[in-house]
RNA sequence: GCGCCAGUAGCUCAGCUGGAUAGAGCAACGGACUUCUAAUCCGUAGGUCGCAGGUUCGAGUCCUGCCUGGCGUGCCA
């Protein structure tokens, strides 16, 4: 709607130029069209006379005059315009106009406020990435829920979108672990040593080490030391990442692709991605090591890829995996991370630019810690001492719908707070059951229809004039803002946007029912009202589905 | 020290990339079920948007400087 009013401003701009009735001959390239707090300023705003009145050399309120000219009477759509304030542009919609949007929610059902800005566009979504050398945290949680709604949030923007998760399984994490359960497994055969702390802590290493000694025997701890550790380290990380798949599974995530920092080894693409930086000259020796000069390119500082040991740092691999990552054609890149990995943006998107690409194209969405409370007491998580809240605990504890929800109900860069005692209490306090009852109140009314031998109004039958109440007329203009939302939040990769209109869609549904019934009044009014409770329930449905919450139809 | 992020109602947070009178949810108090689900609704309250300047028709939003908190700042991952 706000572009179908931008465009018709832009026309009436031209006319006005060509007229001469506007001198500036310019057509903002960023016409602002909003829908204004109070409803008394119009459905729709516009500041465009304010932004030339400068150009123009002429009061705002006179240039809004001009435009309105030569806007009205030409369009059937207003049923006012007028000028406010310092020189906003007023619009009021015919009530005809609100009620094709009904039209349009049921004729596009779950595509209904679908975007295509992306269209053509692949774009590929890292994250979680946990390494497989533990279950899943609380928040590896948020990560996956941002992740997995945002995915969801580009492809309804028409993005053609992968999930991705990149496993690090080269690293000498990997080597620690397959050391911690090596160690486990000699205690559990009586044998008295030490358990060091730079080990793995957690009581999931016994039962790893229970779980090898019983498959494998024994003889397990005959081979060399190194070997042993080799054998365990394959057999920890594969049952580990066995279970994060799980986890997620249930989670309500599934991946596209696993993508193995082992590969990149056994294909040498991290040397690939060394030997381009240096053939570019965008890589240097000194004190026998090999750095990036990520200075180059806007970082503060060069960073070693190759160090004096011989070893390559953990940068190297990030390195190969990006340039991989563009070869494989994606157009945008968004990785998303642990808040307390935001130092390595600069020197990420540094590579990014070094090897060749718009930094631009690589979007780091930063996901920040979730503090875990029982009750308003933290409930502390320590992975030195093994004492962590896992992914799996919570979800149980929860569910995964109230998990997700609080997950996505804030900005993912800021620090959140999460309640277990909060989260799973079924009740008012609760907004996502709040919204979900919303749904599983409209299913109701049309279980109730059925009953009564009403079915769901078809297209085009319905007389609108019923629809004459203000919450009415204020429901249809709130759902013919989705699109704009899932606009808006897919343009800035902030899914939490969706859930603040839920919230207040969920209000203003729940106020509308209290006060007024859909079945029971005339058949005109009954199924007009049902014609438009069915689109509040699709939007309900699209938004929820966007965040991947279920929207149940009895609660 | 430097860098990033944050600071909005008692608490937890929104605030549509600069718009008109700054909003929700909790928590508090008082009301509403003979009804399509009370996991609901209706009413009452709360503010120096951290502080001080600046930019302009207009600033919670942009710029500068301070204050406070978190994180980062390695030839760690």
């Amino acid at each position: 709607m706000k572009d179908v009013l931008k465009q018709l401003l832009r026309e009436a701009l031209a006319r006005c130029y060509e007229s001469g009735s506007l001198v500036s001959g310019e057509i903002p390239v960023d016409i602002l069209v909003e829908v204004p707090a109070n409803p008394g300023h119009g459905d729709f705003a516009t500041n465009v006379a304010m932004i030339l009145a400068k150009k123009e050399k002429a009061p705002p309120r006179k240039v809004a005059e001009v435009i309105i000219r030569e806007l009205t009477g030409k369009e059937e759509i207003f049923s006012r315009v007028e000028i406010a304030g310092p020189g906003f542009v007023n619009f009021f919609l015919t009530a005809e106009c609100w009620a094709r949007v009904l039209d349009e929610i049921i004729e596009q059902q779950k595509c209904f406020g679908w975007q295509d800005f992306g269209a053509g566009k692949r774009v590929q979504v890292e994250f979680v990435s946990a390494n497989p050398t533990g279950p899943l945290h609380i928040g590896h949680g948020r990560g996956a829920a941002t992740g997995d709604a945002l995915a969801a949030l580009l492809a309804a923007c028409g993005y053609e979108v992968q999930r991705e998760y990149y496993i690090n399984d080269a690293g000498n994490q990997m080597q620690t672990l397959g050391r911690s359960i090596l160690l486990r497994c000699r205690q559990l055969l009586g044998e008295a040593v030490t358990f060091p702390g730079d080990c793995y802590q957690g009581e999931y290493i016994r039962d790893l080490a229970r779980q090898a000694l019983a498959e494998k025997g024994e003889q397990l701890l005959h081979h060399p030391e190194e070997e042993a550790v080799r054998i365990l380290t394959d057999f920890g990380g594969s049952r580990i990442l066995a279970g994060i798949t799980t986890d997620l599974a249930d989670f309500g995530v599934r991946f596209d692709n696993w993508y193995s920092e082992r590969t990149l080894w056994e294909r040498g693409e991290i040397q690939k991605g060394l030997d381009y930086l240096r053939e570019k000259g965008f890589a240097y020796e000194k004190d026998e090591a090999l750095w990036f000069a990520s200075t180059r390119f806007g970082d503060d500082k060069d960073r070693v890829m190759l160090r004096s040991n011989g070893m390559t740092t953990y940068f190297a691999s990030d390195v190969a995996y990006h340039k991989e990552k563009f070869e494989r054609g994606f157009d945008l890149v968004i990785d998303i991370w642990g808040a307390d990995h935001h130092g390595y943006i600069p020197r990420m998107k540094a590579a990014v630019a070094a090897l060749g690409h718009d930094r631009e194209a690589l979007q780091v969405i930063l996901v920040q810690l979730v503090n875990l409370l029982r009750g308003g007491v933290p409930a502390a998580m320590s992975t030195r001492s093994g004492e962590f809240v896992t992914l799996r605990e919570v979800m149980d504890e929860v569910g995964t719908d109230a998990c997700r929800y609080y997950f996505l109900s804030r900005h993912s860069d800021s620090k959140l707070d999460f309640d277990l005692e909060l989260a799973k209490e079924q009740s008012a306090d609760n907004p996502v059951y709040y919204i979900q009852y919303a749904h599983a109140r409209i299913c109701s009314i049309q279980r109730k229809a059925a009953e009564e031998g009403i079915g769901l109004p078809a297209r085009g039958t319905i007389d609108f004039s019923v629809l004459d109440l203000p919450e009415e007329l204020t429901l249809t203009k709130f759902l013919a803002q989705f699109p704009e939302v899932v606009a808006a939040a897919g343009r800035a990769f902030e899914p939490h946007r969706l859930t603040a209109y839920l919230q207040e869609l969920a209000t203003q549904f729940h106020a509308y029912y209290n006060r007024h019934r859909v079945v029971g009044e005339d058949a005109k009014t009954t199924s007009a009202r049902l014609y438009l409770v069915n689109c509040i329930q699709t939007v309900i449905a699209n938004a929820l589905s966007l965040l991947g919450i279920s929207a149940p139809e009895r609660m």
